[in-house]
DNA sequence: CTTGAAGCTCTAGTCGCTAGAGGAATTAGG
DNA sequence: CCTAATTCCTCTAGCGACTAGAGCTTCAAG
């Protein structure tokens, strides 16, 4: 049984974002000193360790939990678990792909400026009219990180 | 002449976010109606679909701001521009090769699982121990879209 | 002149944390 | 045993870039 701070330096994960995990019922409660303060088990630190690797992946909070959850049943079959890496997969396929395109516009325009002034500035000019951009980068797809 | 809708239609920008720009500074306070409904110019028309590409692009909205005050002035070098796009292409290249790490350790868990039950779940096996990626993709990054 | 679409303001929610205030508990040294 | 440093506690607010909704007013067409 060991507290917080030991908890996130085996993990490396932060204090916050521990008892954030806590919060949203991604950790369990864990006990409590006398004092009040938390004291953790090896199970949590597992759980925590699995979490953080998730993360690192790139899963959403929402995907981990289920991954949890299944992983709390070992004899079902795991076409479910496989399934959401397979979506996790698909996501980061589709941002790099339009990341491809992104960078391919931006080396684009700074390979056209002959960085003289403004008024001749190839970036300011082409963020003014896609239409010299000629390829095609997609429209933002509303926020994601990782 | 026209009002918040048909600028929004012909951006592509939605009515709230139009709203939102011009809140955190970035338009310009319209003029309104008699009855306070926002009448914008073509001026300001050309001013958003500068922000909706540069958006698009994968520029911050504090980058935005710093080229729309950089294209007022059109005297000026424009280094400062090229400079904020190259931070942007290296920006969008460091996103990319951590995703590609990421699909690849994906990748990797689906092609070594066999489907059978959770217990013998490649995916959950390699979420729980890091070790078994043997390639690294990196600790994740702090939270950053497009 | 009536109706329905489009406009207005304001608040709160999204995701996954991070930072800070203001205090209580623990631990190590003397 | 006492003090000082460190760690811990709860709570609130903030980040970026919007999105959604409530509850109202104004505009344009028929
Ligand atoms: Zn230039
Ligand atoms: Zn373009
Ligand atoms: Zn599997
Ligand atoms: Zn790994």
């Amino acid at each position: 049984m060991f507290p917080i701070g030991r908890l996130a330096k085996a993990t490396g994960v932060k204090v916050p974002t521990i008892r954030y995990y806590e919060q949203i019922g991604l950790l369990p409660e864990p006990e409590r000193t006398a004092g009040n303060q938390r004291l953790y088990t090896q199970g949590t630190l597992e759980r925590l360790a699995f979490i953080r690797h998730a993360r690192d992946l790139g899963f959403p909070l929402e995907a981990i939990r289920e991954l949890l959850s299944l992983s709390d049943r070992p004899g079902q079959s795991c076409a479910a678990a496989d399934e959401i890496a397979r979506r996790q997969l698909a996501v980061v396929e589709a941002r790099m792909a339009r990341l491809a395109a992104l960078r391919d516009a931006l080396q684009r325009m700074l390979d056209h400026c002959a960085s003289g002034t403004i008024a001749d500035c190839r970036v300011i000019e082409v963020l003014g009219d896609h239409g010299l951009c000629a390829h095609d980068h997609g429209a933002a797809e509303a926020g994601h990180p990782a």
